[in-house]
DNA sequence: AAGCGTTATATTTGTAAGGAAATAACGGTA
DNA sequence: TACCGTTATTTCCTTACAAATATAACGCTT
């Protein structure tokens, strides 16, 4: 058997995306460089996309998820806080539960 | 807590997308209406899209999941076959069970 | 042979998402 | 004060995806 079972998964608060897949890609890079514009390249990701996605970050977190500063030493850059931190680590947590756990479903199927 | 952890799951064979929730909708869809065309419009989706999508599955499927009729007494239909009605079975089943799966693993985090 | 309701497919058109680039603001440093 | 590297934001442009439209093929019915 080839087949394979994909997952996609999110957390939502009041009917808005607070965290997936992407954003904890893109938090990790922040996380090791230091800055948004950093981070969103070695990603290959466009600034604008990377800012998008932290403002609906920002926007859906009742707790502060990162903290960024403009201007200063190294011209500023973007932190992630513990909560934020506990986030990310949190939903990797799930997500690979949630593999091993479909992966499993799957193989109990016979009938595909 | 208004969080709510939400997901997509699909199957791939040799790493083309063999089912998921959509084409499941759709499949239904032509199984309660015996037509594709009809299927398409009770989802308010369009014929063209409808038929990629079945296209799709057909070019992933090993075993037929639909079989389709041009012409005759009512124009022609879809149906589906025993093998695709086990195959939606099966896909929703994991699914639900994905939903629960997840809804337990996000109960246990308190640290968002 | 003409008509019907399908499946099947190509072509055109419209729309929305994403990338690129420009600009401003900021606060250290020299 | 001028400069630097960053965050923050706007504007423009392109490109990919979706919708709409058109057309052909098919086989039964009349």
């Amino acid at each position: 058997m080839n087949y394979k079972i994909k997952s996609r998964i999110w957390i939502e608060v009041d009917d808005k995306v607070l965290i997936g897949e992407g954003r904890v890609r893109l938090l990790k890079a922040i996380e090791q460089t230091g800055s948004l514009s950093k981070g969103a390249k070695t990603l290959g990701m466009s600034y604008k996309k990377a800012w998008t996605l932290i403002d609906a970050i920002n926007k859906s977190a009742k707790n502060p998820v990162i903290v960024s500063s403009i201007g200063g030493k190294d011209g500023g850059g973007t932190r992630l806080t513990p909560h934020g931190k506990a986030l990310i680590i949190a939903f990797d947590k799930i997500n690979k539960n949630c593999w091993k756990y479909l992966d499993k479903q799957l193989s109990k199927v016979d009938t595909i």
